[in-house]
DNA sequence: TCAATATGAGCCATACATAAACCATATTAT
DNA sequence: ATAATATGGTTTATGTATGGCTCATATTGA
């Protein structure tokens, strides 16, 4: 079906997609990357990577992530290891909480 | 154009992509909301929330962000107004670099 | 100055992510 | 136990992000 509505995304998501492309345009510029370059490196367009620059909501969180790295910016600022353990953390946490979520039929009470 | 070769994603945006989604499953289960319910309040289908939380790399940056946000989960935990001031000053920092990285045309040596 | 290059923006074709169904299984609550 | 619901998979259809290509402008280095 048609996507009715024109998406919307929060002013912290859209500021979030924003500030990770600053950071990561100017991780480009500190290593003297060429937009071209960086592109090449990250086997994306050069198109691609000026939408990621300019915070383009709307790229594979994949590619924003490859070219991130390239340039030495990290979201979780960890090496494997640390990244590793904090999945496995995280994992643990999950486990410990009932599988499924189930909603009593009727007391819907919303809590917002 | 086609997509020639399947893409490949380095280690660690493999991972961070997957703690993530990790994160984001933990956020939602400690909100006890079960994926239907985050998947509307993020304005995507159960599917799409799945693969987010399985840390698929082909997911919009914007929808994981969204998702991500409403379960309390903050990548550069910070609020709105500190997200502001970074972005600025990523900006600043930019202005200060040379706009353009120009490549001496000849003394291509590929230092890698 | 001027040549060379980087960047930005737009267009087009197409592979693919997404939504919406579905089903099967697992888990919860009664 | 059994009903009710959650979750994890599929599949299908379609809107759209992506890559490649232009052109125009800006910036660099000589």
């Amino acid at each position: 079906m048609p996507r009715i509505q024109k998406r919307t995304y929060s002013k912290y998501s859209h500021e979030a997609a924003l500030l990770l492309g600053r950071l990561i345009r100017l991780g480009r510029k500190e290593r003297k990357l060429t937009s071209e370059e960086l592109a090449e490196r990250t086997g994306i367009s050069r198109g691609t990577l000026q939408r990621i620059e300019k915070g383009d909501p709307k790229v594979e969180i994949g590619l924003v992530f490859e070219a991130a790295t390239i340039v030495g910016v990290n979201l979780f600022d960890a090496d494997d290891r640390r990244l590793t353990k904090q999945i496995a953390r995280a994992e643990d946490k999950i486990a410990l909480l009932p599988k499924h979520i189930h909603k009593s039929s009727k007391g819907l009470r919303d809590e917002f």
